[in-house]
RNA sequence: GCCGCUGUAGCUCAGUGGUAGAGCGCACCAUUGGUAAUGGUGAGGCCGGGAGUUCAAUUCUCCCCAGCGGCACCA
């Protein structure tokens, strides 16, 4: 596009409508805007010109499809939040000249923008910050944007000190257009587009939180201070999302675990979980599902060593590839002398399981395995350690001690498509048992530090996609994602709230069988290696319950309810009948508890449902003398007087586990 | 591991250079009630750990540790 030549042409500018509005030469947003209506002038945020997103300044010199975007549009809210981000900047440079900025893209929910200082900003500095924006936004600085020449622009950003965007410059691929915007005396580098000036920002963005973050993403490079914030097109949204978030933390489970008295974690132990008998009944439900669902899909469940040899990990490659994961334990007697030290540092290796694989391998080479025994499909609830980093612990979403809901598929080439059509089924129908339709799907590739040779990646990738196409399942992919043996496909269910997890998985090993001598003897008499597939449903059960409990708010369903109903009288009068119904509900198989408190209806009441207890059994004198129970269900407000025997029997029923067909 | 913030009773949190307080919970007493808090009394704390400054440190300084929010890593 030539806007030299084109100046004296007409341009035809063609809006949404169809109308088409013709000018005697270039025209920009706002002045197209201005020519359609005051109303639209002062809410046009950019222009869509031919789908590209301009800014309402930037001249159309050709005939064009065009659309005033305003604040309503949801691309609105993009250009909205990047402002938001350069206001905060200038805001930063202002107030603390010694920082240089560095980048500031959008995130969910509004955007972000590193700086480099010596000194991290402090939650204190947010105030002052966000005070300063306001005030840059009343100022209503006029946004311009400028093509400036690249040599010209790094010397500019070197000579004042910019030399983060100096380097971003020099890194952009030749031949892209450098643009630079002003507001105020205040300038960047950026593609854009903007607003036509501060002042259209408006006043709905909050700063949420200063962090450290590396410079480029790499653990290597100097850290930043980050300052995170959120923007919106009107108060109101903004206040939706504070409520938003607000709702989230009261999911945390963290904090429901504690309420709900299902587990701790002390500095002891860091990393590892201590489960209370509540959550331990989860804990235990879920397995007991999961364990039925293996059985009935062909799989053996098995158990195998926590501690192995240093040796055995080098041979499966685990030393070289995964060491730094790993507790490492010597095999030595500790020394009971008080002034030596406890250990002499000379002893052979030990070290704690990061996984299962190489182990599951062990037992299969035991025996010989013949191409009609395969596949073979060994389980385990493999309990693995992983010395993760301290900054990575998170409740039971992210331990040190972790049990996986693992299990090994060893199957010849040509089972690879059938195995992993099966696996997905299952997987797809404990996710719908549990609560989680959505799901996606994708599949990692190669990563940078793998073993195995590159044919072997070719074909294994090969492999996997072909079985992946016959699941049906759409997918994407995850470039650089797989294990270092091998590609995989990931599972990443979205839970109540919107959003992802990544739990499931599936992973094609040609590698570890062969490096651990794992073989059976083909139809042609020779040996051959089998193909090692590596897959989990749950993942690990801490971080899926934690799932669960975020899912479910705590609510969980009945079958995996710590417990399931509490029996409770009116008054003290009552306290036999209560025992026994509470009597017949453990006969009956159902988790209750009897609560004979000296404490009024509407206490118990109200202490058992914030103890999330689904069913509250109340008798008094009226239920007694008619063999009835009130019930009253969480989260209602009313209560059911309802036969005792059928009450029972109704809990029963709807606390049975799902078996795949729900 | 890196950056920042935080650490006081079982939980949620006040507070002070002169060794601590509330609400809930817990125990006991009274109360016997109809579906989200009955009233009273009481017990309960090495103020995260260690060093330093000070006549005196929970409070100020430094060093650890842990938790939290991110980053990096990742199930």
């Amino acid at each position: 596009m030539n806007e030299q030549t084109s100046a004296h042409n007409p341009v035809n500018l063609r809006l949404p409508d169809g109308s088409v509005r013709t000018f005697d030469g270039p025209v920009d947003g706002t002045t197209l805007a201005a020519d359609i209506g005051p109303g639209l002038l002062k809410a046009a945020v950019a222009i869509k010109v031919n789908g590209e997103t301009w800014d309402l300044s930037r001249a159309i010199s050709a005939d064009s499809d065009v659309a005033i975007v305003t604040k309503k549009d949801a691309e609105a809210l993009d250009i909205l939040r990047h402002d938001c981000a350069h206001i905060m900047a200038e805001a930063v440079q202002e107030l603390f000249p010694d920082t240089q900025v560095t980048i500031g893209p959008n995130i969910t929910d509004g955007f972000f923008y590193d700086f480099a200082r010596d000194k991290p900003f402090t939650e204190d500095d947010l105030i002052v910050i966000e005070k300063r924006m306001h005030e840059i936004v009343a100022r209503d600085e006029q946004i311009i944007r400028e093509e400036w020449d690249r040599t010209d622009a790094i010397a500019y950003f070197k000579k004042i000190g910019e030399l983060y965007k100096a380097e971003i410059i020099e890194d952009l691929p030749q031949g892209d257009t450098i643009t630079v915007y002003r507001q105020g005396d205040w300038l960047d580098l950026c593609r854009g587009p903007h607003l036509p000036s501060t002042g259209k920002l408006g006043d709905a963005f909050k700063l949420m939180k200063v962090a450290g973050a590396y410079w480029r993403g790499d653990s290597k490079n100097a850290m930043l201070t980050r300052i995170y914030g959120t923007c919106w097109a009107d108060k109101k949204a903004l206040k939706a999302y504070l409520h938003r978030l607000e709702e989230a933390e009261k999911r945390d489970h963290r904090k429901l675990g504690r309420e709900m008295d299902l587990f701790h974690l002390q500095e002891e132990a860091q990393g590892s979980v201590f489960w209370h008998p509540a959550g331990y009944t989860m804990w235990l439900q879920m397995e007991k599902y999961i364990r039925a669902r293996l059985t009935e899909h062909g799989y053996q469940e098995i158990k195998t060593p926590q501690l192995l040899d240093s040796k055995f990990w080098e041979k499966s490659g685990h030393w070289a590839k995964f060491r730094e994961n790993m507790f490492v334990v010597p095999d030595e007697v500790p020394s009971t002398d008080e002034d030596a030290p406890v250990l002499s540092g000379k002893a052979k290796l030990m070290a704690l399981k990061p996984m299962n694989c190489p182990a599951h391998v062990q037992v299969f080479n035991q025996g010989t395995k013949s191409y009609r025994d395969l596949p073979i499909r060994f389980a385990e609830f493999g309990c693995c350690h992983r010395n993760e980093a301290h900054g990575a612990l998170h409740g039971l979403m992210r331990v040190r001690q972790m049990t996986q809901d693992d299990a090994h598929i060893f199957c010849r080439e040509d089972q690879i498509t059938s195995e992993t059509v099966n696996f997905c089924s299952l997987l797809s129908s404990v996710y719908r048992d549990l609560g989680f339709p959505e799901f996606k799907v994708l599949l990692a590739t190669r990563p940078d530090m793998r073993s195995g040779s590159d044919e072997s990646w070719d074909l294994a990738e090969a492999r996997l996609e072909a079985a992946l196409k016959e699941t049906g399942l759409d997918y994407d992919f995850a470039p650089g994602e797989g294990a270092f043996y091998g590609p995989k496909l990931e599972f990443h269910l979205s839970d109540a709230i919107g959003r992802t997890w990544q739990c499931g998985t599936l992973q094609l090993d040609p590698n570890t069988p062969k490096v651990l001598g794992a073989t059976y003897i083909g139809e042609d008499g020779a040996k051959h290696a089998p193909v090692m597939l590596h897959r989990a449903v749950l993942g690990t059960l801490e971080r899926f319950l934690g799932i669960m409990i975020e899912h479910y708010a705590g609510r969980m369903p009945l079958w995996l309810a710590p417990t399931q109903a509490v029996v409770t009288p009116i008054t003290s009068s009552a306290d036999g009948y209560a025992e026994e119904i509470y009597n017949r509900l453990i006969a009956a198989g159902v988790r209750a508890e009897l609560d004979l408190k000296n404490e009024k209806i509407n206490y118990k009441v109200r202490f058992h449902s914030h103890r999330k207890v689904p069913a509250i059994f109340v008798v008094g004198g009226r239920e007694e003398e008619d063999g009835t129970v009130s019930v009253r269900r969480l989260g209602s407000k009313h209560s059911n007087v309802q036969i005792a025997s059928e009450a029972i029997d109704a809990l029963v029923a709807e606390g049975r586990m799902p078996n795949g067909t729900a």
